[in-house]
DNA sequence: TAATGCAGCTAACAAGTGTTAGTGTATTTT
DNA sequence: AAAATACACTAACACTTGTTAGCTGCATTA
């Protein structure tokens, strides 16, 4: 009979939400299956259900983790009063570290969030599209105070955030600068994409 | 005893492939099913077997008209004699107005690759990877050239593929500008993003 | 020591999966 | 008109899926 390993620091739960990012990340959610899941944590899938209660759960458990980070730093930045400019450029480090840092995670929230069951889906992209505006409301800020070219700002944030999401990429390649050039050099494509 | 409804351009089979492309965008490709396939198509699920081998075939199918598609155009614009940036742009607006037009195969093509199985998968990444690698050196050419700012080409490659994926999003959004003013858009920051 | 609860196990379920076999009917070709 | 082909159907297969029930052993507490 072998138990779950644990560090001091995580619950047996949080080792599963750990290896279920993974696992959802490199197949899918759906094509993830809880045997496998099982198999990696070095159990019968049957015991996964004393600490969870759900393959779905595990799916809602990693989105919300994301998207209630995100929504906290949005908080943070939002009400600082630096120029606009700096607040796209602080956000999208935030993003670009997080994507580099919490991989699975983050990947596994923005590519996945589709199979989530109701009510969660509803919330989770209700969020999504809050975030988005008041990412946008910055950047149209910016445009009217001319720190940033004239442009259509919720394009703008298509692009910023989904440039980010293409450190996919980066994870996978093999010759791969490392994670503080990255950060450099997407800032200085995107930021100075974005100025005047 | 219903059949499948044709256009006089099309077969049944393409029929079958354009509504399996809009399903698999839509649900993914896992979790889509031949039942809900034969379904849109309006016939039973078995029925669709006449025209196509398996629920596989449809997915390389779709993969590779994309990827052949791309690999056309990065032959002909390699060739041109024109600067790199110019190059680039072309490339660029090639493949926003390709994930304009062509939305859901170019979609799927991009998000359900991880599910082709063998011998595909291997060729469909090594396509990948080599269109991104010449991608990668019309950028480098053009920093030698002093035309583009000094970045990492890899890098800039990535946002520029993801940035184009994310139109995905605009798709989805209800208010939305039109097409080109889109590419416009686009255009100006990431292009701008480059240029020394 | 006895009792409690955590955390693993096996076995089984109901539902859904892709796919094949075999059959009949409509359409096209001869 | 007859023959051949294309294309739909029903029924069933083997398999995988998430999940539950019920049981056993270990560790901690009373």
């Amino acid at each position: 009979m072998g138990r779950i390993k644990t560090d001091n620091n995580h619950t047996r739960r949080e080792v599963i939400i750990a290896n279920a990012a993974v696992l959802f990340k490199e197949k899918g959610f759906k094509a993830a299956s809880m045997r496998e899941l099982a198999e990696v944590v070095g159990v019968e899938a049957a015991s996964l259900y004393n600490h969870i209660h759900s393959k779905s759960e595990l799916l809602h458990i990693i989105c919300f983790e994301v998207a209630n980070r995100y929504m906290q730093t949005m908080d943070e930045i939002e009400v600082e009063t630096t120029a606009s400019i700096q607040k796209i450029e602080k956000l999208l480090r935030f993003l670009i570290t997080g994507m580099v840092l919490q991989y699975d995670e983050v990947y596994v929230s923005d590519r996945e969030w589709k199979h989530l069951s109701e009510p969660y889906l509803s919330n989770f992209q209700s969020q999504r599209r809050t975030f988005r505006k008041r990412f946008a409301a910055i950047i149209e800020l910016g445009i009217k105070k001319k720190e940033i070219k004239k442009i259509d700002a919720p394009t703008a944030v298509l692009i910023l955030l989904h440039a980010v999401s293409g450190i996919e990429s980066w994870h996978r390649s093999k010759v791969k600068i490392n994670g503080k050039e990255l950060e450099e050099n997407m800032i200085a494509i995107l930021v100075g994409g974005l100025k005047k």
